[in-house]
DNA sequence: AAGTGGTCTAGACCACGGC
DNA sequence: CCGTGGTCTAGACCACTTC
């Protein structure tokens, strides 16, 4: 028998999709027993190996739980804990509206500590993009994004304020976000953000500085931002 | 031929113990390549799928990349973001000396915020651990863990400051911990813990409040943390 | 006893990359 | 061409859980 199949995609991964397809579509919930590996290999006309192939991989990813002796379960709707989202996402995911006004939006070529951040020679041209974000009427925080300006110039030209900058990324510039190495410290508020942020000077600020990859590894940002604590808190997951 | 081998461990997990160990040794480097799944399995008097199995799960792990058509290379040595790492663990991989003083240990039963954190009844006796954490002879943070008294009261009889705890509940205890969840923004130290850690008051520091689990998911310790933001930083890494 | 997942065999062909 | 990893078969026995 030949390995190919009618639609090139290898068994096991047909398994996995007609799987995932029966939960997108409500018709198994967290909880639900999904068909055992003997059960899938005979509808699939597949072995057990194959079968199991499936079933393992989908457990990798989070999708269903197996229990030996019992069966294998449709998995919990996994948290997303560490995700790396855009600020309209993060408040969309909230049901808050998210609001944003750009301070200052200019190719500069002294800002050697961003430069150094992309990887870029300490002289290199460096968009910098200043923006205030508030929520509920109010600022809460003061964001400095830094990109190459070799390649994002024509951010200036797009229509950032209204749009999401991850969408722009995304969308006009083909670059996929992989992941953010972020340094998180406190400072107090200097008299300009305190005066921005409507806060009293020296009140106590989250200061996140965030350099974001493409998939490949290339960094894409650098962004310097400071939130108030009374407004904002981070909240991570660890594992051992 | 039985599939059971002379030390009950499964066939696969020798193998990956096998390559484990020559890279922990240092016979085998980063970029080095690893034998082929032919080679293991001829090596290892096992089956093709046997040898399979064993690369793909050491590649699931990171500890090996694989490229078909290539061959199997050792991955190079990850770096561990949002690892739960004990302040012993965390010092000792920057090679610092850990100290840290017991202020207070004790049981209470009017630590209602802690109870609930620990998802136990408001009024359960809970153990209060006070430690200040110092590093190259400087006082950086204050730490105050709690846990049920009911199950683990016994630590205060256990060589606290001088041994980890996560350390003793993983050994007397026989728990295993899993994964925490971290709450962190900034505050200004008050007037004690600007004694304590010798700093000015109202100075921004960096609080991270902490469930940390078991691998069952149970609560196990509640720690609220204050770190001198100008000795502490926070880095983390975030996945889209 | 029956059913489940976990491990394993001894082969096979395919797709890819380097020579 | 040859060696690599990727997919797959048609079985087998083991360990565990429920009945």
């Amino acid at each position: 028998m030949p390995v190919k199949n009618r639609n090139g995609l290898p068994a096991y991964q047909r398994i996995q999709s007609a799987i995932r397809k029966r939960i997108d579509a409500g018709h198994l919930h967290p909880g639900d027993s999904v068909a055992s590996e003997r059960d899938l290999a005979k509808i699939h006309q597949v072995s057990l190996m194959t079968a199991r192939h499936a079933l393992a991989s989908l457990e990798r990813e989070g999708i269903v739980e197996r229990r030996r002796g019992i069966g294998t379960f449709v998995a919990a709707p996994k948290i997303h804990f560490n995700e790396l989202m855009s600020y309209t996402e993060q408040m969309s995911s909230r049901s808050l509206t998210a609001g944003s006004k750009v301070l200052f939006a200019k190719v500069l070529d002294n800002e050697n500590e961003a430069a150094a951040r992309l990887s870029l020679p300490p002289t290199s041209s460096v968009l910098k993009l200043e923006r205030l974000r508030h929520a509920a009427g109010e600022p809460f925080a003061l964001e400095t994004c830094y990109l190459s300006a070799a390649e994002f110039s024509g951010l200036l030209d797009a229509p950032i304020g209204r749009e999401s900058l991850f969408g722009i990324l995304e969308r006009n510039y083909k670059i996929e976000l992989g992941y953010a190495d972020e340094e998180i410290d406190a400072t107090a508020a200097d008299p300009r953000i305190a005066e921005i942020l409507s806060i009293p000077r020296r009140e106590p600020l989250l200061r996140i500085r965030q350099v974001i990859y493409s998939t490949k590894g290339l960094a894409i940002m650098y962004v310097l931002g400071f939130y108030r604590s009374d407004r904002h808190n981070l909240v991570i997951r660890r594992f051992r």
